[in-house]
DNA sequence: ATTCTGTGACATATTTAGTATAACAGATGC
DNA sequence: GCATCTGTTATACTAAATATGTCACAGAAT
């Protein structure tokens, strides 16, 4: 999978790196059990540091995402724990509803944009 | 309106303030042409540094949420652009859609949470 | 004239982000 | 055994972001 970063944005490289390997999860670029590049490995393709690299893998694994192993590197297993997945996207989305409340958009309009992205990710 | 800041949260505190008011307009508490509190009174009350709020209120004039009048200091003034507001909403929720796939969540769960924060902030 | 407003210029401290280099223990392949 | 890979840790350093503090200014309100 290609992983581009964008060092002109204001997110930081682990930040946008940890949000490249969900998104290929989510698209199934990644499956259950693939291995991921080591991180000496991937920041050399990427051109940065390995120990930005690490901290992302160590966050994608606290958050479930992945499992490091000390053999074979970092593999992708997700830990499916709906409830707290719930509570954390309505923490992260409630400041976006409020900001889309003051700007004239109805929960229409979001639910639009919801199935848009599901669609994309999902593939049609 | 009362405004609370968690010191010990991991987001900076001006971008807690600047939620914190996009939540008052969002749920009426803050309406169109009142007047906020200065920049030294808001600090003072909260008890942080001047320029800690004066950096919340640049960004929300710079957003669109307020306008800032030398005269009497910040008031509400929603400048709204929908288009330009649903293409921000979209790229903040594709990382959280992103997350919530893999994570078992499908649309409709996503949906009903929606729902859910529309009602809370609008009132039942 | 006094007091308020935002704003700007400094200085400073702390934390975060990112890089760089080195070393270590464990596993793999030869 | 030996070289090579893995994640991990430690240390050091730079740069930027965050937050505070103090002082000053121009404009407006009373």
């Amino acid at each position: 999978m290609i992983i581009e970063i964008d060092f002109n944005s204001e997110k930081a490289i682990y930040v946008q790196l940890c949000n490249q390997i969900i998104l290929g999860i989510a698209t199934s670029q990644y499956t259950e059990g693939q291995q991921l590049p080591s991180v000496r490995q991937l920041a050399d393709t990427i051109g940065i540091n390995m120990h930005t690299v690490n901290k992302a893998y160590s966050i994608l694994q606290q958050e479930g995402f992945i499992k490091i192993d000390r053999r074979r590197g970092a593999i992708i297993a997700v830990d499916i724990n709906k409830l707290q997945a719930l509570q954390e996207a309505q923490d992260d989305m409630a400041a976006i509803v409020a900001r889309a409340i003051c700007k004239g958009i109805d929960r229409d309009d979001i639910h639009e944009l919801v199935d848009k992205l599901y669609d994309h990710y999902l593939g049609q």
